[in-house]
This record gives structure tokens, sequence and C-alpha cells, in this order.
DNA sequence: ATCATGCGTTCAGATAATGAACGCAGTTTA
DNA sequence: TAAACTGCGTTCATTATCTGAACGCATGAT
């Protein structure tokens, strides 16, 4: 399944360094292989990802993964969308943490830590 | 499977309306009613929560789910955790709509809308 | 030539989520 | 009173999703 969430973190990942390997990315969105591989082509399939060879001196033959115009102009929307998700999240618990300050009496102003 | 996520959610609903049945729960929730049962179980099984009977006039017997002291006592620190989790997120996020901002040459002091 | 390495891909099996269907217990209707 | 109705928690076959070992392939090393 390609969420907001993955289509984010996938797009951001591949930007910041195209030439990233399957594997890598796997273990840095901390996702099995399979589903990294589907995310991939689910993002090529939709026109938001490309793919071309490149040349890897000491590694073989590999992939690079790049945004296509797109990729690039959805992922400022795809961001944004995922971050107001995000924020109104925050938002709900940062009350809940009020509440829970209240209810305990505390002065309110204590970092959460 | 029971994820902090749903842990907070559940405890927080069934503090605010102990007389909660299953099917609203999932519906607020978001999930189906079969996980819903099983969150629900796997919080009593752990002590957080307990089930009571109630009398309810109009609807039929009901069950009520109460917070265990243990349910209490651990609820803040369930929320704390989901928050901070949260909170990475968010900063993360940030950060990435403060780039996004500065490769697209804004002034940087929009609102996310 | 042979081996070793790392790549994307596949897919059988594991895991998780769904929601229709059930039995039960009150309430309403006939 | 009996029968129909309602809404509850529970179950579980089905479906959706995720996993990671295994494969073929291309390169570099021996």
């Amino acid at each position: 399944m390609l969420t907001d969430e993955y289509r984010y973190k996938i797009l951001k990942l591949v930007q910041e360094k195209p030439e990233i390997s399957q594997r890598e990315l796997a273990k840095v969105l901390g996702i099995s292989l399979g589903k990294t591989n589907f995310c991939l082509k689910a993002l090529v399939d939709v026109g938001l990802l490309k793919v071309s060879n490149f040349r890897n001196s000491q590694n073989k033959l590999a992939y690079m993964y790049l945004l296509t115009p797109k990729g690039i102009e959805e992922k400022t929307g795809i961001t944004m969308r995922f971050l107001k998700y995000k924020m109104q999240e925050y938002e709900n618990l940062q009350a809940e943490i009020e509440e829970l300050r209240r209810a305990a009496g505390e002065s309110g102003d204590k970092e959460v830590e």
C-alpha cells in the first residue's frame, strides 16, 4: 500500500540520493525490501519517479531513481498534505497533554521528556 | 495489533465515555469492529482496562469499560511516549517545509494551508 | 573461467484487518 | 405471553498487506 507517508518519505530520500538502492531505502524507511520495491514501482507508474541506469565505479550497474517534473511539483503538495495531517495529530496530543497536566495538578510549563 | 496509537486513543475515548460501544469506538477510531474488539481485549489482558456491566435505561444491558488504576497511571506515559514520537515527525516535516520554501525562493513566513 | 558481490525482482508464507453472521438479552409490538 | 425487533460483544472465513529468502543477472575480483 502506498500512502502519503511513503510517497513523501521516498520522494524525499530519492531526491537527496538518487543512486540509493532499494535495500538501503528499505532500511532507512524501516520497511521490507518487497514493500519498498512495490512503492517505488507505484511511484513510477503514476509518473512521479522515473528510472535510469548509471555506471557505478566501485559497484556494478545500478539504477537511479529520479523525480520527474511532475514528481518535483507534486512532492510539495504531498508534503504539505502530510504535514497538515501530522499537525492536527500533534495539536490533538498537545491538548491531551495539557489536560493530563491539569488533572495531575502540575504547573503546566514543564517540558515533555 | 495493539500499538501505542490505539492504546492512547482507546484509553482516552474510554475515559471520556466509559459506556461507549465497540461499534461506536470502531467508527471513531476509523478501524473495524473486529480490530476494536481485539484491542479492547488486549488492554483488559494487560490490566489497563476492566469491564463491568451497567443497566442502560433505553438500551439493553451493556458493558462499560473502565480504566484500572494501572490504566490511569500508564495512560500518561503512553500519551507522552506517543507525543514524543509525533513531535519528532512533526519537527522533521517542519524542517522539510522550510527546505521546500527555500528551494522555491519564497519569503519563508507564509502559513501552511 | 570461476567465484563473489550487490542489484532488482518475485512470490509463498506469515501477519493483520475486515465485516457478515451468530447467540444473547432486553424492549417493543401484537 | 409470545413473537418480532434491536443493539450488544464475539467469532472467524476471507481479504489485504507485509515479509524476506531465493533467483537471475551484471559486474569486479581471483
